[in-house]
DNA sequence: GTGCTTGCAAAGAATTTGCATAATT
DNA sequence: AATTATGCAAATTCTTTGCAAGCAC
């Protein structure tokens, strides 16, 4: 619904903010690597983007997020570790198998289908997670 | 389709003949342990049930076994990493966040949904992954 | 100033690999 | 007998933690 079109910047260092967690440069520098990624990313990608600041900081930044709700985990297929800045709603996600670019999407008729499969199964659910793993177009290209 | 009730101790090794593999007893008692296992497992514990069973060896058996296709990798929220033995057919997982426990279940309307999320996206999808987060029966009548 | 953060280095956890030995075919 | 698999231990990779020094508030 809404048309911000540039949540940039501000969300990631906004939600540090709300936490009460002070604004350092390594965070700042950080939550902007972040916001304009394309795609996902692991904390490992992120660390060697930013050599001078240490891993730590990087695992501890990303943790932080995680858990405010502002960067989401995802995986390959494999299991291999991703992030992305998250939708403020909830969304699933387009992995990439080749290059492991995310991209977020959302369905009303799919989400229908979840919570009906969910209620068949007769059970307390507690949430859910899609997750559609296809050749993203550059890649394809690529490939030949 | 399919009927027999019993795909039980022969379907891993079986696999791993198929494979070419050397049958082993190491590699028997693993293949039993993961199809009597309730839900999901780890590696890791794997390993700790059999402590006479190199830890090494379990991996290589895990993952021969995840290529073969008749072990399917999942995970928690957190990515904490589950294998379960596969269906033999397409389906997703019921998992419980509490205990980690892996239930698989299809559901052709579900099924459908993500097909036609697929499509929507306009891509060339290589397969998806669902997975409903829940807490199940035992762990909620634990929890009080 | 005081207390949260940082970066480094060490500690851990998870998984893989090298290699001599043991077991399968 | 030839070859593959095992188990141990060392090596990797990923992530967390302890701590003194450095910033933010």
């Amino acid at each position: 619904m809404s048309t911000h079109a540039h949540p940039a910047t501000l969300d990631l260092a906004a939600t540090l903010e709300r936490l009460g967690a002070r604004m350092t440069a390594p965070r700042r520098r950080l939550a902007a690597l972040m916001e304009r990624w394309a795609g996902a990313f692991s904390p490992e990608e992120l660390a060697s983007a930013l050599p001078d600041v240490g891993r730590a900081t990087v695992y501890r930044t990303v943790k932080l997020l995680t858990e405010a709700g502002v960067l989401c985990r995802t995986g390959l297929p494999d299991g291999t570790p991703r992030y992305s800045v998250d939708q403020p709603h909830h969304h699933h996600h387009l992995v990439c198998v080749a290059c492991g670019r995310v991209e977020p999407f959302d369905d009303p008729a799919l989400e229908r289908a979840v919570r009906d499969a969910g209620a068949g199964a007769g059970e307390r659910l507690v949430g859910h997670r899609v997750e559609l793993y296809y050749r993203c177009e550059r890649c394809t290209r690529d490939a030949g």
